[in-house]
DNA sequence: TGTACATCAGTGAACGCGCGTTCACTGATGTAC
DNA sequence: TGTACATCAGTGAACGCGCGTTCACTGATGTAC
């Protein structure tokens, strides 16, 4: 049963098409050169008329950041929900983000000063460290002595919550995030051009050696 | 012997200080909100003055980014000569990037689609690069066999031109810079703030298994 | 040492531009009786 | 089914703003003889 009358499915579709012109000009310029007008002309209306669905510039921006946060959320739980191990999350990941950097970089790249995310975007990085914490209990790498991280994370655990994740895979889904991420962000920023080898060769590598514990 | 004239020095000056206005600005809003009219109000002087000192904008932030690059470059040898061996190398960096996170991220932060970095930063990233690759071949870790992706990087290693690493210096080097670099950028960019645990032990521990080979 | 000239830093007015945003409005779509 | 009214999407004019950049200029500093 759809409780929506035609006239919520039409604001919704617009919305929805206002968002993809903004995703089209951030791919081609960036975030920063984002431009209500700009958006309006390419998709035939005028510019106040985009005001009718975001309240201002800054409330696009934020609902793209919080698209961006749900898209790779759904990225990685829809691959755990495949039965992927370590490596296919991995290969998730990044299959994700090469679909649209600068998506990527809303999420990761340059911070605003002053700016803080909004609670919705925080519970949504909340959900896929969730992921992460259930692949690195459920993976079983060689036990080895705790170590001094283990130590630091099993009394500073506020992100884990009430996962039951011990120590040593709180430390392990926390490196696995760093480590990719380093990884894909040079690559994303093209760091890598023209040095020769290919990138996914050195995030496979990385993958597979994190899910060797 | 000092071969400037009264007015070059002078000129050096006032771009020095143009410079360090923008670098203020930059800190405060992000590279992208710089603008030479505020830097010139900054200074007491009117916008156009600026242009005896920089052909415009672009150059400025391309002079930005050469110093950026430059003062990293410096930090990583300065430590190199001082004698520090993976660890004190790695903090080095840490100690470099935190004293000006929009510093870091006008190197590593979100790419502008369609700027290529001009050939003077490039080579300023080979001289890093070539910093880390000294580094892991002078040190002995214990001897493993060559991985694939060792393998891969002997057929591709154009980055490291004429050095005489060996491969699994060759990765080693990589995924210093990588993993560092993955726990520095989401350290800077706030992604750890609420998470509980301190960053530095994150950091440190990366370093470690880094240097443990 | 003094004078004539060249160099160059900095000014102020002016340019066009595109931005975000407001406002009063028109006209189409949906709702109530 | 038909009419009266309410809702709401979209328009066009207008706002102030700060931006980068140009231009013709003034006045100080340095150079040559």
């Amino acid at each position: 049963m759809d409780t929506k009358t035609p006239r919520e499915r039409y604001r919704a579709q617009v919305q929805e098409e206002i968002k993809q012109h903004a995703w089209t000009q951030i791919a081609a310029a960036g975030a920063s050169a984002l431009s209500l007008n700009a958006i309006a002309k390419q998709m035939g209306m005028s510019g106040p008329a985009l005001y009718r669905y975001f309240a201002n510039r800054d409330e696009l921006i934020s609902e793209l950041v919080k698209d961006a946060y749900r898209s790779m959320a759904d990225a990685v739980q829809e691959a755990a929900e495949a039965g992927a191990d370590l490596v296919g999350l991995a290969h998730a990941l990044r299959h994700w983000a090469l679909a649209d950097p600068q998506r990527y970089f809303l999420i990761y790249g340059t911070p605003v000063p002053g700016y803080h995310a909004p609670e919705a975007t925080t519970q949504i990085a909340a959900e896929i460290m969730t992921v992460l914490l259930d692949a690195h209990t459920a993976a079983q790498p060689p036990a080895t002595p705790p170590t001094p991280l283990d130590r630091h994370l099993a009394e500073h655990r506020t992100w884990a919550g009430e996962h039951p994740a011990p120590p040593s895979a709180l430390r392990r889904a926390l490196t696995f995030w760093t480590r990719l991420h380093g990884v894909l962000s040079l690559e994303l920023a093209g760091h890598f051009t023209g040095m020769g080898f290919d990138p996914a060769e050195l995030y496979t590598a990385e993958a597979e050696a994190l899910a060797a514990g």
